[in-house]
DNA sequence: CGTATATTTGAACAATCATTCAAATGAAGA
DNA sequence: TCTTCATTTGAATGATTGTTCAAATATACG
């Protein structure tokens, strides 16, 4: 009688090595970063974007021929790897030219791909 | 007069180098399955998930308890890291111990890491 | 066998997101 | 200036997805 609500109480098997792990782990905003750029190369648009990239600087319409998708498709997702710093742009007149930015980019990918070929 | 619809039509300026950059890309097999890995890696609660079990082999409530996320959660995503082999897992009793099945894993977020640092 | 506990599973919900279409912007050339 | 073309932008839509809650498994133990 009089039980203790069982509300919140949280299971723990092994409180030493929770505390000793939570320690080892970095900072939230470290994390949500790193997780931010993993997002961006998990959609198979930006990636074909960027795996386009790393073989050659493209102008927009060029990038959406390269991987069959559509010129307004590909601007929303460049937007997107420009604010996270993945590729750069330059200006010629009327064109814009998009190239990586980022050299962990392709052996980021270099290794994934091995993975993937095992 | 009689014009030619535009419908369809896609304007590429440089033909030769779309074609050139086409033929480097990975099939789409290959690039759908490095996406789906950095899809896994790109949701904050699974790269925590990775990240504590870098450091530590883990029953899932303790998992849950150093991610400050709930059981059921974790449960549901360990799934997804499981069908992909990024972890492994061994059962003792009634309880189930997660580890990393990946040696790249570790490799791709410290790399990672340095970008994020600079 | 019956209870307790660790984990998994399924359905439901809210939120996020990629694409599409239409319209706007900006630059080149007539 | 007017037109054309490359690109960007915004709103709308349909689809995907992470979490929650409740229920189901599964294993240990009395």
């Amino acid at each position: 009688m009089n039980k203790i609500a069982p509300v919140c109480e949280i299971q723990i098997i092994d409180k030493v090595k929770v505390k000793k792990t939570k320690a080892k782990l970095p900072g939230i905003d470290e994390t949500l970063q790193i997780a931010g750029i993993f997002k961006l190369l998990g959609d198979p648009t930006r990636l074909k974007i960027i795996l386009a990239l790393i073989e050659n600087e493209l102008c927009v319409c060029d990038l959406a021929a390269v991987i069959n998708s559509t010129v307004s498709a590909v601007s929303h997702q460049l937007r997107l790897l420009r604010s996270e710093k993945l590729i750069k742009f330059r200006k010629d007149g009327k064109m814009v030219y998009y190239s990586i930015d980022d050299d962990h980019i392709k052996n980021l990918i270099d290794q994934l791909k091995e993975h993937v070929n095992e």
